[in-house]
RNA sequence: GCACCGAUGGUCUAGCGGCUAUGACUUUAGCCUUCCAAGCUAAUAACUCGGGUUCAAAUCCCGAUCGGUGCACCA
């Protein structure tokens, strides 16, 4: 009856990995924390983020506050648009959208108030559907936590439903420090947070989380990628638009898929692509992986083209972990009319273009002493005048509802020819965006495996626990055990360690039990490597390594113990490469 | 938020109105042990919380919390 979720959890809670939050107290959904062994997974899981997405593609990572003013989640639509007015059958207690019962009666419920929906509920006697009685006043359910800024209640603030805007409200600093160019990208990762109604599946649906995103600024009308060749031949399982109607995903390269215009460009195909890299490095299982398009109804209205990368789970199926979206220029535009501030880039042409420009120049000195304090209303009205209504006798205005009659003399005007050196425009923005708790779950998932092992005669069914992660993510990194409680063995394995601290190394040791218990201890957790001290260790300075994953074991020298440890779980070194083999 | 089901050491579990609350595994200390968990000895450790019924509640009732399932929600 257990399911794989039951039994990772379950190991997960006792080893140190996930634990309920404030279970002390009972305990609250949608809170988990990570014990000394899923903090440390995380963490690694975040470095390899990093060094893909800020180091190999210069995206440097920002901070943010995850507080945010109100302002900022206007203009993102989360105010308005991330909540839902709802309202409640006064005999049933059911729930129901308010703004979905009155789009019969009314064109635009989206935009209505909970008062105007409460309204219009009430003038069309509209019942409840369930049972037909009647409906209590509308309210708005928003899912952003507030908050208060300073004593008061006058400013407010909202902790921050995703990253992603702390970029962008960063546009005008980001722009100056990647010196006027495009394309360029920032990073963020942190946590966000989210008040759902009722959480369920564990770390997979939390109210505070942990984004990484990227955003990455670039120029509309270009949306090629400068190393795309490096990736174009990655084939990837792509469950696109079609695939989704036949009911099965495709195994198609980035390039083709580009060039038969399922992926819309470029750029979104090599994130897709640096994305697959990023989630088998950690370790979700590739077979256990698909890139999934948005359908045209489900995105987003502004998007252009929407991928989510999708992890098969034991119990709860395919599961979004990353989106990667075109965003186009909504996010900027947005926030441009907001602040009242352009958010634009200034691109030059290749070379210059001849426009020719009207051009209306209100004479001030004229304007100026007759008008006064009118002057300049005048010529901002004068100057978006045409050339035709300018050549009279006379200019008829009217400012601020007064006719106000202007001399020719007063205003001259030409058509100019002049050179235009390039252009403001808004930049695109890609934004890759990854949910790193259920990454992690994920990889424990993908990386649990319950073994048969060798029984020996008389003996029950022996399961060996093994959590396969990649090397470079597991927390501990190696184990350093000698191989009998012994004051000669401890000596030498406390300098292994002290070499394999220095190196920066994880190391536990552990001197408790049989050597085969200890390996399964270290097995459990995932340790890739563990370091056996012998009594061949005092005669000539050998000391055994065991692989996790195959139980072999070598045998080598420990004076570059570090080195070859190092060399196993960061370079890639093959372990029969690292010693003799034993046996 | 609604409905149904559940909650006992770190983990799994016995209990069915009265016990000093089973047992196993784990862990810790010691013994033993020269490479793949469960040899020996000992120790630590639990009735989710709050009310109620009763002489007496882990056990019955009510509520809360958490977990599971279905509905709703998931920008």
């Amino acid at each position: 009856m257990a399911d794989k979720y039951e039994l990772v959890i379950e190991m997960a809670k006792r080893r140190g990995f996930l634990w309920n939050s404030f279970e002390l107290y009972g305990g609250t959904a949608g809170f988990f924390d990570y014990g000394p062994l899923g903090a440390m997974l995380k963490r690694r899981v975040e470095n390899i983020w990093r060094d893909i997405f800020v180091i190999n593609e210069g995206f440097y990572e920002i901070e943010v506050p995850t507080i945010g003013i109100e302002d900022i989640f206007i203009a993102s639509g989360h105010v308005s648009g991330f909540s839902d007015p709802l309202t409640e059958c006064q005999k049933c207690n059911e729930a129901f959208r308010a703004d979905h019962l009155v789009q019969d009666v009314v064109t635009n419920p989206d935009i209505m108030s909970a008062d105007e929906l409460t309204e219009v509920i009430k003038k069309n006697n509209i019942k409840c559907p369930e049972c037909g009685g009647k409906l209590g006043t509308v309210y708005e359910f928003n899912l952003m936590f507030n908050t208060s800024i300073g004593p008061g209640s006058k400013r407010k603030g909202y902790l921050r439903p995703e990253t992603a805007q702390g970029m962008f409200v960063d546009f005008p600093r980001l722009l100056k420090f990647y010196r006027d160019h495009l394309p360029f990208g920032a990073t963020q990762i942190g946590k966000a947070y989210r008040n759902e109604i009722s959480p369920r599946q564990g770390v997979i649906r939390l109210r505070e989380f942990t984004q990484a995103e990227a955003e990455i600024f670039i120029d509309p009308r270009d949306k090629t990628h400068p190393k795309f060749t490096e990736v174009a031949g990655i084939e990837l399982n792509l469950f696109s638009h079609e695939a989704q109607e036949k009911g099965e995903s495709q195994k198609m390269s980035i390039g083709n898929a580009v060039a038969n215009g399922i992926i819309a460009h470029q750029f979104l195909g090599y994130c897709l692509a640096r994305t697959y890299q990023f989630l088998i490095r950690v370790g979700v299982s590739s077979g256990k992986l698909r890139f999934r398009q948005h359908m045209k109804d489900e995105m987003a209205h502004y998007a252009a083209d929407c991928w989510d990368a999708e992890i098969h789970s034991d119990r709860f199926g395919w599961v979004e972990i990353v989106g990667i979206a075109d965003r186009t220029d909504y996010d900027l535009k947005s926030h441009s009319k907001q602040s009242g501030t352009e958010l634009s880039v200034y691109v030059p042409y290749d070379t210059p273009k001849k426009i020719q420009r009207f051009a209306v120049k209100p004479d001030m000195g004229v304007l100026g002493p007759k008008w006064k304090g009118k002057a300049g209303k005048i010529a901002a009205a004068l100057k978006a005048l045409k050339a035709e209504e300018l050549s009279g006798d006379h200019i008829e205005l009217t400012i601020d509802g007064e006719k106000i009659t202007i001399e020719k003399e007063a205003v001259t005007f030409e058509t100019i020819t002049e050179d235009v050196h390039g252009e403001n425009i808004i930049p695109h923005v890609i934004e890759p965006s990854f949910g790193i708790d259920r990454i992690t779950y994920s990889i424990l998932e993908h990386s649990f495996f319950e073994e048969e092992a060798e029984v020996e005669d008389g003996e029950d069914d022996k399961k060996r626990l093994v959590l396969r992660l990649p090397p470079e993510v597991a927390p501990v990194q190696a184990a350093v055990l000698p191989l009998l409680t012994r004051e000669e063995l401890i000596g030498p394995a406390n300098d292994i360690i002290k070499k394999l601290r220095a190196a920066g190394i994880l190391v536990a040791f552990d001197d408790s039990g049989t050597i085969g218990r200890r390996y399964r201890r270290n097995d459990e957790i995932g340790t890739p490597y563990s370091i056996t001290v012998d009594y061949r260790t005092l005669e000539d300075g050998t000391v055994t390594i065991r692989d996790r994953n195959s139980m072999k074991q070598v045998r080598t020298g420990m004076n570059d113990i570090a080195n070859n440890i190092y060399d196993l779980i960061y370079r890639g070194k093959p372990f029969d490469k690292a010693g003799t083999i034993v046996k």
